[in-house]
DNA sequence: ATCCTGATTCAAATTTAATTGAACTCAGTC
DNA sequence: GACTGAGTTCAATTAAATTTGAATCAGGAT
């Protein structure tokens, strides 16, 4: 079988770094654009690298595969495909043959967009609305010195109640999202 | 002027971390909701204190009252508020009296998320289109070893149209995003 | 039961990002 | 035109997050 049919088995770690580990000019550059990505939503750079080598592979890669040809170790590559696993941007392809799992990307738009807010957002989000909601309109007083007039705070309770607008208003859109953009 | 209508002057750090630089249980809970916030999206815990503080205050604040009061140095405050400022979260003040230039919060979501894509996002949207635009299907050619077969070519190519699509919805769905959850 | 291969875990090392603060700039005052 | 007070800048520091890799685990084969 050609090397594009299968992936090269990784034995030795001579093999790895001049055989496997060099990326194709396409790869490194569809790759850059995985990792600008995740850079700009706070997410570690690897998760990048991992799904722009699957992006660019024709055939599903196994862990051990991405590890040899990214040159990253074994715990980065470990984490990263479980995080990509949980938000739904890699599947796992059911292959009884062979011994190892391989994964290929998930490429809709939609489906990344609602796992990364129903896994890493949404979560957060019931933790700030019940910090908001928790917080009373007694607790602005100063321990000592002069209290706050009437006036500051009706005005601070106005901006609490505006603040859990911004709760209701995300908890409504959020979900949305990966159905909107996809 | 009661301690509520006047910000108190620094002048000393002695007076700063004794009188000043005491947050009441209401402000250190608000400040403590932004700042979970701002880690959600990967922005520094600075940004959530000062905007947490801004919120917290029925009075527009100056940078040096903020300094003393979170406890933070000037240098952060000075970037934070520019921070907040590009992106439309807080005003500044218009006092012709005052030697300092104060800041009140921006309370609308809108105006927060509209700001947010804006200057952080979609100036890394054109970034990723351009870069995926310049990516040509011969670059996934290995330089050395066996070349991808013409349907391996053809499911790379397939993806990358699929990648351009996530630019064009991107790019349409985004800037609409603050209207929409505003 | 033991070995072997691949995957996972997690404390330590590294890398990256945020914060600090001293030096500097700028504008208004005296 | 030097002085003052507020604000900015940026190199050095500190803090936070990611990455590493040795130890461990899981489970199929011998």
């Amino acid at each position: 079988m050609a090397a594009s049919m299968t992936q090269p088995t990784v034995d030795t770690p001579a093999e790895a770094s001049s055989e496997v580990n060099r990326l194709t000019t396409g790869e490194r550059e569809l790759i850059a654009v995985f990792v600008q990505m995740t850079q700009t939503f706070g997410l570690p750079r690897s998760l990048g690298e991992i799904y722009g080598l699957l992006f660019a592979s024709p055939q599903p890669l196994s862990q051990q595969y991405i590890v040899a040809r990214l040159g990253i170790s074994k715990g980065s590559v470990s984490q990263g495909l479980r995080f990509l696993r949980t938000i739904g941007a890699i599947q796992p392809v059911p292959d009884a043959n062979e011994r190892r799992e391989c994964f290929m990307p998930v490429v809709e738009l939609r489906a990344l967009v609602g796992g990364f807010i129903r896994e890493r957002i949404t979560p957060q989000l019931s933790l700030w609305t019940d910090r908001t909601n928790n917080i009373n309109l007694d607790d602005f007083k100063a321990d000592e010195g002069a209290p706050p007039s009437p006036a500051d705070i009706k005005l601070i309770n106005n901006r609490l109640e505006k603040l859990k607008t911004w709760h209701q208003r995300a908890e409504l859109v959020l979900p949305l999202m990966g159905k909107l953009i996809g």
